[in-house]
DNA sequence: CCCAATTTGTTCGTATGTATC
DNA sequence: AGATACATACGAACAAATTGG
């Protein structure tokens, strides 16, 4: 940074940095490790190889701030105080500006869920699929922190929802209000009404909250029922 | 993880991995270089020393984000759509449930800008300590999600304040209207009215977003009028 | 297709710094 | 004060990967 580096720019090798800092190669290793590990370098080997400057991927930060939120136990109400505030905005801010390339792009992914589930296997990966729309969804806003944290989010819902086993309640009502609002959703985007947008996907959130708190609760019930658990 | 580790919990010394994993010093140690830029351990040397595994702290969660951001450039309007989407949210779900403690705190933090700055550098100062006052107020949330991304949101606000140099446009209003919306809101949560507190916020946001967007344009409007610039 | 040069990746042995008992 | 148990650092050699001739 303090020399004006750019993405793509190559730091100096491993020999000229040994010579620059008078250090072990150990230590400068290890110095670029942890770079790396912040996806602010890449390194290659062979000739033309060496450590690049490279932009942090989206990936790479959803994962380091993923390991924040491990610790941090999130409840779903927690999570849907978020998603109520900022996704019903992007709906706003997208109306009247999606191409029918993207606006089909969504439906396309709503087509994965078009069928009720029949098994557990298939209510867990329609609970994936679903929250993949939203993902989709903010993959079209202007907004870079907006997307982030919109993707950021729902991935984090994503894993909750498998790792509690939150999908295990069957739950017709979720699927079918689910498929219900996001339609009625891209319908307003279609239309370029703003407004009938965010209180779409307001209501969606709303309902999603409810639904997922009782399937939290439900599991929670399952577990505290189980014999010798408590 | 695969093992159930808790924070405080020891890794296997160096010479441990060494022989477990059949691989040299060097190679093991940069692996722990990785775990500990992500915070997720800690190394103390000495007898009892060794490595630790710790809860990622909110500052480092912060900084590895911040990282990406840094490559995104976010525009005023960006963050500001969050902020509006966040902060009146955060206001409604406190209001009736802070302690006079807690209230006092926040007029304690207002106390630092009460009078209108009178150099550059005081104009500075105020701007940092007026999102502090944000950062403290989202401290007192009972949802670590919400926590963390209000306090990121303003830490991010300050640097881009300070490194563009938008407090450099003396503005008396934005000072004396956001004083005005703090300490409305204040009274609000005081009074335990969810409604107000979160009208008044989506009032200070909407306000603060026009006046920062005025700052932002004079900044490149003097940059652009600056002679050889362009 | 192979060979040589370049650069990161890995290993081993040794020495040093630091905190605890 | 000294022994012990750690991480930290150094240096030389070797291995693997990639590129270009």
């Amino acid at each position: 940074m303090a020399e004006g580096c750019q993405p793509g720019d190559r730091l100096p090798s491993e020999a000229e940095m040994i010579d620059r800092f008078g250090m072990a190669k150990g230590t400068i290793r290890e110095a670029i490790r942890i770079l790396e590990a912040q996806g602010l370098v890449r390194s290659r080997t062979g000739p033309g190889g060496g450590v690049f400057i490279h932009p942090v991927s989206e990936e790479r930060a959803a994962a380091l701030l993923g390991n924040y939120f491990y610790f941090q136990q999130l409840s779903i109400d927690d999570i849907y105080q978020i998603r109520e505030a900022l996704e019903p905005e992007l709906a706003a801010s997208l109306a009247g500006r999606l191409s029918e390339a993207q606006l089909s792009a969504l439906e396309a992914v709503m087509a994965d869920y078009a069928e009720p589930a029949r098994t557990a296997e298939e209510e867990r990966a329609q609970h994936i699929a679903s929250l993949r729309f939203h993902a989709v969804l903010a993959e079209m806003s202007g907004n870079p922190l907006l997307r982030f944290l919109i993707r950021f989010i729902a991935n984090m819902l994503s894993e909750i929802t498998v790792s509690r086993q939150l999908y295990a309640p069957p739950n017709p009502e979720l699927w079918k209000s689910g498929m219900d609002y996001q339609s009625r959703l891209v319908a307003a985007l279609r239309a370029g009404d703003g407004d009938a947008a965010r209180e779409v996907l307001r209501g969606h959130m709303k309902n999603a909250h409810r639904l997922m708190g009782l399937q939290e609760a439900a599991v929670t019930q399952r577990f505290l029922s189980e014999p010798g658990i408590i």
